[in-house]
DNA sequence: TAGATTGTTAATCGATTAACAATC
DNA sequence: TAGATTGTTAATCGATTAACAATC
């Protein structure tokens, strides 16, 4: 770009997948490099606290746009801005749980959750002996109100916490309500129309590869394997 | 290879990373198939309850050996025995968990993890408060313990559901007590040596990638982005 | 200027998938 | 045999990374 043109709408670059997947860690690490008063850095360090590679680390950067200094680094305060603003951390996610037993207590109480920009706003369940309880600052709702809670506040994401006997129809529900985004932590693969995100966190499976790579370590006993998985 | 070999100790041939990561959802799947006594399935059925290509599928059970029948697919009970024995999953993986805040408890208790393969043999706190007090069967014990009964009971996984300031040190305890896998829910990037496994489950970064495709739900709204992701 | 570090190119590596011969 | 489906090849696509000119 020779001129500098005047976008009203910035433009938006589609970023590869893997980098979309490691922009919040480099996001987590900057930030704790801001409280420790650090505000420059430069890729090789960043790499470093990563465990990733130094030109991945730049690449990866490079899809936010130009914001480095050569011979000098990154400006830590305004990277954070800029992966923010990518990641569209710059504004409020409204987002509910289904499911008020252990995990989604853990989930909406833990609360890291409100704090990176994602608001706990309801909390739902079909036990009526928990219909009414309160979890946090929250008190939990009948899941029949939510498909019109939904509706009626904007809400962006729903929290899967539920049996996976129970995920499906839930999650038909909340789209049907017009939710985008679904975080899934029961262990089954939820069928979703397109254009409708979903990530699942099956603690079953990341254990299971855990049992792969523990069962190769015993196996080889002469060759350790290596695996930052 | 022209002359069949007598392969006394079975040749491990080393999966694709990101075939190893299917697997489980594999599992997963023809579990539940099994569970509705359907007994043959075919890579057409199976890529279609797991979101994905019929190829890919095959590809990823080719690694398994070749264990399908030409015109008619493959036996569920079988292929489940084949990626439970790749996976490391006929055996049991002793499993501790550290931290028995709400992440902790709903972790040992939920317990789909016995389940799976991985009892969890053990739960630690530091807090006085804690200590002592029940988990599902478990009474959770001294962290200053976890050392030795790491090293008397032979743990191979720990499951890390302690604050992030303390999931470093814990870290490096396990680690010298001998343990080789670790599942991480603290939101920081831990350093470990090579020939330990590390997976990373951080809530936090689950919700920002969904974040980041709401936005770019809301930007083109003429064009959907469908993601599976 | 000398030293350091970015941004980008291009080579390489690994993963995906269409296509089809093999074969039940 | 006819129909179906696997196992594998090879083309394609995307991700990684070494290397280095650009430049602070």
């Amino acid at each position: 770009m020779t001129s500098p043109e005047k976008n009203a709408s910035p433009r938006r670059r589609r970023i590869p997948t893997a980098a979309v997947n490691r922009l919040p860690v480099y996001l987590q690490i900057l930030t704790d490099l801001q409280l420790q008063e650090t505000t420059q850095v430069s890729s090789d360090q960043l790499a470093a606290l990563a465990n990733v590679n130094a030109a991945k680390v730049r690449k990866d950067l490079s899809y936010l746009g130009t914001y480095g200094t050569r011979g000098v680094g990154y400006e830590v305060a305004f990277l954070i801005y800029q992966i923010k603003r990518e990641l569209g951390l710059l504004t409020e996610w409204k987002t509910i749980v289904i499911g008020a037993g252990n995990l989604g207590a853990a989930i909406t109480v833990n609360g890291g959750f409100a704090s990176r920009g994602f608001p706990v706003v309801a909390i739902f369940d079909v036990d009526p002996r928990k219909i009414g309880a309160r979890v946090g600052d929250l008190t939990v709702r009948n899941l029949d109100e939510m498909t019109d809670f939904v509706g009626n506040n904007g809400v962006h994401i729903g929290v899967l916490a539920v049996p996976s006997t129970a995920a499906q129809s839930v999650a038909d529900d909340l789209i049907a309500a017009g939710i985008g985004s679904l975080l899934n932590f029961a262990p089954i693969v939820l069928t979703t129309p397109k254009g409708v995100a979903v990530r699942n966190v099956d603690l079953g499976v990341e254990l299971q590869i855990l049992g792969y790579h523990e069962q190769m370590r015993g196996q080889s006993s002469s060759q350790h394997n290596p695996v930052s998985v």
